[in-house]
DNA sequence: TGTACATCAGTGAACGCGCGTTCACTGATGTAC
DNA sequence: TGTACATCAGTGAACGCGCGTTCACTGATGTAC
């Protein structure tokens, strides 16, 4: 009854909000439910189960953000005669991900949230799912970075990719903590995209670092 | 009856390995109780709620840690007239944490992954904890820190520290899915230790990295 | 055009289950007289 | 030395609760004849 718009919609725009708020094990089915105003059995009638919801929450991040990344890559070139700066690919991947967003900004940080969780909390099934439908597009990218820092051994770049990664998440997850830290204790009130200025620094100095002695 | 050793330490034990492999909400008391020997009501009546018995696990590292700690700065001196290094203070601090767990190294990835839980999951009377209990142990480093990167402003290195701690928090979660992926793919295992001497000058690049234009 | 049936989004109530917590109790040990 | 009582670690069973899931059902819409 009521065919309302959208009610897969309206569960996955609660959904979404309230995992990254709480986790994915302590939100259940009744709040996300009864704050999108659907009934609580249409969760398991349109997804099936709960963890498919939450699978369903990230493809719907991924899937866009994949497409443009790939389209974005498609058109600059693969081929190695005009090789992108560190700076560039970052910039790329952290524009893509504003823009393949284009309602708000804010979910982008959302999102790094959502990521953070999916590494932390159990989780086995996402993990999983997230190396199933989108390890392809991130070896892609890492073979970019890789000539674009021709001078860093392709095992440690592995790891300060993800030593970038595990920043990037962490700020993003504690994002509203720190900001409010950072205005109570320098009493500047920082915005989410100036976070996101300090933090390319951060990892393009983190990656370009010289290499540990032994 | 059957005063065996140390009930309460074993409750301990038990719970910071399954709190890491699985997450806070995740793990049952039952699940604690069972596997340590105990009886299930022996984590209430001990600790008095689950709630409290995360608080005793944080407890039991971080208290030896920051004693640690606040004796190896106390020694070297507060005072500004040999301000000590990046270097030095983040292998300090590296070097403590691993001698104040002399049991086994490996509590001590445990212990940071037990922190990217602490941050992302709800949990939000353990945020509250740790920040009463150890808040000024980390206001002290921070300040050591400053002294150690002048060219870098207050906030930036707030922020940069933050990222650092992310990524540190990151790759102790993960490192055991990092350490499996880097074995295969470039065929080289690489230990607990390896690992952190490869984060190591990447925090150090990242910290130090040149200020972002405006 | 009218009727019978199929499809489908959505519903309300109930299901069994595992959870953290509680409570009356046991049995060993220490203490006072 | 002996007895009564207090303390305390630990126990077993039960408590109520919120959870994800299921199921029979409704009512609107589309389709075949």
């Amino acid at each position: 009854m009521a065919v309302q718009a959208g009610t897969v919609e309206r569960i996955l725009d609660t959904a979404e909000v309230l995992f990254a708020q709480k986790g994915f094990a302590e939100t259940s089915l009744r709040a996300i439910t009864s704050k999108a105003g659907v009934n609580l059995a249409a969760v398991n009638y349109h997804f099936g189960s709960k963890e498919a919801l939450i699978q369903a929450v990230f493809e719907r991040f991924l899937a866009p953000f994949c497409t443009a990344l790939g389209a974005e890559l498609d058109r600059l070139g693969d081929a190695d005669d005009t090789p992108l700066t560190l700076d560039q690919l970052l910039m790329l991947v952290s524009g893509i991900a504003l823009t393949s967003q284009a309602q708000n900004p804010h979910r982008v940080a959302l999102f790094f949230r959502l990521c953070g969780l999916a590494y932390t909390q159990a989780q086995g099934h996402l993990r999983k799912y997230l190396r199933e439908h989108y390890g392809a597009v991130f070896k892609r990218f890492l073979r970019l970075l890789n000539a674009a820092a021709p001078d860093v051994p392709p095992m440690e770049l592995f790891w300060r990719v993800h030593f970038g990664l595990g920043a990037t998440v962490f700020a993003m997850s504690g994002m509203d903590s720190l900001r409010a830290i950072c205005k109570s204790d320098f009493g500047e009130e920082l915005s989410v995209a100036d976070v996101n200025q300090r933090l390319l620094p951060f990892i393009v100095g983190g990656i370009r670092a010289d290499n540990a002695a032994s």
